[in-house]
DNA sequence: GTCGTGGGTGAACGTCTGTGCACTCAATGT
DNA sequence: ACATTGAGTGCACAGACGTTCACCCACGAC
């Protein structure tokens, strides 16, 4: 048995905030946040429509709020990547299998933040489409400077770093899409998972054998 | 002074259909289909709202239309490859400069379609999100055909083939994005074709070294 | 113990939404 | 010449929308 404890006025008013995020994540899964009205949420959450000015002035800047949630997710992942990536280094075929496999695990824990990134990153309102846009280019120049650390690619120069870095993330947006929409399917999800597998090692080979047969 | 023909009833009709798709294309470009309303469709065409239901009986199905119209779009430019490809058939690097050259050429000239193609796909409704992914994975198929028929091909499985295609044709989905981000900065779409084409080289040069080192 | 702060309320507003229905009237088939 | 059809009209409705305002009253600071 659980005392109830009083709760304090700032835990309570977070606890709404929290309960806000989550209804507008849930109630945008089908549609979009330009499609989502303040009233759907208040009524969600249950409460009083004017009540949701108390914790953010729009739907927009509750997007915003979105965003940065999201990419914490996005980012912890990469966080579970990078730490791999030091323990295991070595063989691509290794890391590759353990990345795929993270991101893998953070989709399935997280499917909501993905999707919201998914989705908004093409259909939101002009600024959480920026914003999303903007975190997205963070996040390959981060993997420039990841790929420039391993072994094996003294060969690659900036511009081919930063090209590589764009076509490694977007491929995995697009398993990450992949993953969403076969939510709850093992079966899919395993294909998913082998085909992304697959194409990274296919990159990874086309890319270390670039410079030598750039000519044809 | 070209004579002010008497107009067909029929030719009228299509008039007013072709108007309302082009309005809401237009329309929904900023945000997505699942908040566009039929009144500022049929405001913006200039007609009275009622008069929406002689052409389309819902908004959705009036998204059917579109993705109809959108992919027929695309499908032209998957013509243009063809034939250059059956036209030049012999080095990869040509072929490639010559498909980038094709998408950039084509999404230029109908943004709208590829735009709304690549929104509504994840923030569409349903049935709308659900045709365009059916669409998708044809390509893939075709695709995945076309390679086979290409010399120096042999290696690759069924499978490969598959997975081969997915990879291309999700980095051509985020260069066409990436290309309507860009759109009317010509410096910046140069060098968006430069990476597809670079990066369409690496995955072929991947995929034909793919077999000999699948270990590692 | 008193007072101010602030999360949540409830009614009211003007605007926009989808849809129903009866209507017009020019182009069409006979 | 006449009757039919159907694209487009005009009005009306009920409901949802964002936002305003004055109002509570429990908590926390003093």
């Amino acid at each position: 048995m659980s005392e109830t404890r009083p709760e304090s006025r700032l835990e309570r008013k977070e606890r709404t905030r929290r309960a806000i995020l989550d209804a507008a994540l849930e109630l945008c899964e089908d549609s979009s946040l330009v499609a989502l009205s303040l009233r759907q949420v208040a009524g969600r959450v249950g409460i009083v429509p004017t009540g949701f000015y108390r914790h953010f002035e729009s739907i927009e800047s509750l997007g915003m709020a979105l965003v940065d949630e999201s990419f914490a997710s996005l980012r912890a992942m990469l966080r579970d990547v990078r730490r791999m990536d030091r323990d295991f280094s070595g063989s691509f075929a290794v890391i590759v299998d353990r990345s795929v496999e993270i991101l893998v695990e953070h989709v399935a824990r997280q499917r909501a933040h993905f999707a919201f990134i998914a989705r908004e990153r093409t259909a939101g309102p002009p600024a959480v489409r920026d914003a999303i846009r903007h975190e997205i280019d963070l996040c390959e120049r981060e993997l420039a400077t990841d790929l420039a650390r391993i072994p094996g690619t003294d060969a690659w120069s900036g511009e081919d770093l930063r090209i590589l870095s764009n076509l490694i993330v977007h491929a995995m947006v697009s398993t990450a899409e992949s993953l969403i929409a076969a939510a709850g399917r093992p079966a899919m999800e395993e294909q998913i998972a082998a085909t992304a597998r697959t194409q990274l090692r296919m990159v990874i080979i086309g890319a270390l054998q670039w410079r030598s047969r750039a000519g044809d």
